[in-house]
DNA sequence: CTAGGCAGCTAAAACGTTTTAGTCAATTGC
DNA sequence: GCAATTGACTAAAACGTTTTAGCTGCCTAG
């Protein structure tokens, strides 16, 4: 195991000419005859030569490799992003970190520092929380900032207020008047949104019968099981799918009826909305456009580190499954 | 933007002593002083100094890096193993590439190519198909694979064997004597291994009433719905969970109840089996003890390339939800 | 009192690249 | 026909570490 590797200078040896002029016939930098350009090419690939990219990376500093730090994988919003990341750094020749916070704003701070120490030529962060990790780096490190608005760096959003917009909307299409709200934290700034983007469409079209504030988790806090066994709303509308997939259990669990006797709309379009029953009707966002745009703008932010700051807003979209329907005695 | 890195050179300087000394007071290598030794790790603090690992890997031959080759993150399979993974490497102070092949071989062959110029430590690779990609590096590079019957190289692979019969006989002992089953495609081991454990425990016990192969895929083929509709068996078993899904939603459709009507019981315990409805009784597979094993193991042949090889058998488990249950009419 | 050993440090080499500066011959310009 | 320019190449420096070899002065043993 471990064979030694072939350098240049064995390259340069088999093919009697000096380092450099291998260098410069496998980058096309320099100034090289063709007739040596092409029999260094050959004999690199006889040999099977391969750059050493540490080597690479010290003499130039550019280690062709991105650092993606996300909060937590298990939650099914991450996966097609990092994906998408994935493909989209590696089809213009970078390698990507990923790094798993666990929704850790610690480890998320530290994971920074390691990447800056491994001299990754760029970040894309999707913070865990509001709290701004990355200040330390920011003028040290191209970053790009995921659904946060944080100042300061280059960041891609989706347009939440539009996607609560949509969502209240659609449940005022239909006919409901009497509606339930299930947020998320409202001191993550894109709940937030998405919540005054639905009360704001709501006020003066309908009642808002309750509102509560849940914790990212699927379990429901006591305040919003309550609210659904009083069963005084036809439509409730979530912070996101996960939220609006626990009500559909609670809901089941109270023997109430999704869609016939209660509606409900989420957010996200993750993958489980098209499993679950009856189909979630909810605000799909662009993830894999996400995750690509997000590629582009950190490559454009390392090769020009002084280009104006740019933020990014992604359309969202409604989309209408079986989980909304009009209300049995419009009301 | 970019401010030039602080090295050891300047750490040297402020503290009045050598390079080397320098060095040796970091990684307490060498013969150092006490005094100077706390003195250069003051200044070393006190200046930000952050070793450039790419130079520390061109010297040593290290790079504290291991990559990860996956078919498909969607796959709601794989996001937790990425988790554990990422989460066990980077406690041992490794960080992590991670790739996703979109279920290609060429692009996991290109992958791991990549990853061995970059020189990562250790690769660890759950293969997309049987196809052995690994072998040009297989003695350059410690590896582990995932799931896959490889030789040559440590290997860590769930009972899927045990599962099947785990599957079988659960089904047995609800009563359940005309079963159906809905395989992967039977040329990937593990899905072999599954439908052989399964079948040679039904054997004798029960009439296997039709058998269908289909492939990865939400979808089914018609043959499948064919003999689903002909309601000619109580339970069905199914190669994985999201075969296994895909069979209650046909059989919904159908108007055929679950688990009234007809038993399901899939394999490999993905998180959308307590969302689906009825939640879905399967096998669990140890997924993060898969990931932190991998890891460990993958260490262990980093420190001793030259260790016998290993391969680990995981244990399933049988997870009873709510999608099996006695026939009606014991039949 | 001296030889030997050791602790504590420094100088310099080495890792595998890229890049700068320079050499040399051939070509061009006038 | 000679200086200046160019093209093709080489030698060597540089990147930031770690590590080897070596130096110095002090202590100890004999």
């Amino acid at each position: 195991m471990h064979k030694p590797r072939v350098t240049v200078k064995d390259v340069a040896r088999k093919a009697g000419v000096s380092v450099s002029a291998v260098s410069f016939a496998l980058n096309d930098t320099g100034s090289i005859g063709e007739s040596v350009k092409q029999r260094v090419r050959e004999v690199a690939r006889e040999l099977g030569y391969r750059p050493n990219r540490s080597a690479q990376a010290m003499r130039t500093g550019k280690t062709w490799t991105l650092g993606l730090i996300l909060p937590d994988l298990r939650n099914p919003f991450f996966p097609e992003l990092a994906q998408s990341v994935e493909n989209a750094a590696r089809e213009k020749g970078y390698a990507v970190f990923l790094v798993d916070t666990n929704v850790s704003t610690d480890i998320e701070r530290e994971a920074i520092e390691r990447l800056a120490q491994r001299g990754v030529d760029g970040i894309l962060c999707f913070p865990t929380t509001q709290a701004d990790t990355i200040a330390p780096y920011a003028d040290e490190l191209p970053v790009v900032v995921m659904d946060r608005e944080f100042d300061n760096y280059d960041r891609i959003i989706p347009d939440h207020r539009k996607g609560g917009l949509l969502q209240a909307e659609h449940i005022l299409q239909q006919g409901h008047r009497h509606i339930g709200l299930v947020t998320g934290p409202l001191d993550i700034d894109n709940m937030r949104l998405r919540r005054d983007g639905a009360v704001d469409t709501l006020t003066g079209q309908a009642e808002i019968v309750w509102e509560h504030e849940n914790p990212f988790s699927a379990n429901l806090i006591p305040a919003v099981l309550d609210s659904i066994k009083a069963r005084s709303v036809t439509a409730i509308i979530a912070g996101n799918d996960i939220l609006a997939i626990a009500v559909i259990q609670a809901l089941g669990e109270a023997g109430i009826r999704v869609p016939q006797d209660v509606s409900v709309v989420g957010f996200d379009d993750i993958p489980w909305c098209t499993v679950v029953s009856p189909p979630l009707t909810t605000i799909r966002l662009p993830i894999d456009g996400i995750g690509v745009e997000a590629v582009n703008m950190l490559l454009r932010r390392i090769d020009e580190p002084d280009a104006p700051r740019l933020t990014i807003t992604m359309d969202v979209e409604l989309i209408v499954r079986k989980s909304v329907v009009a209300p049995a005695s419009p009301s």
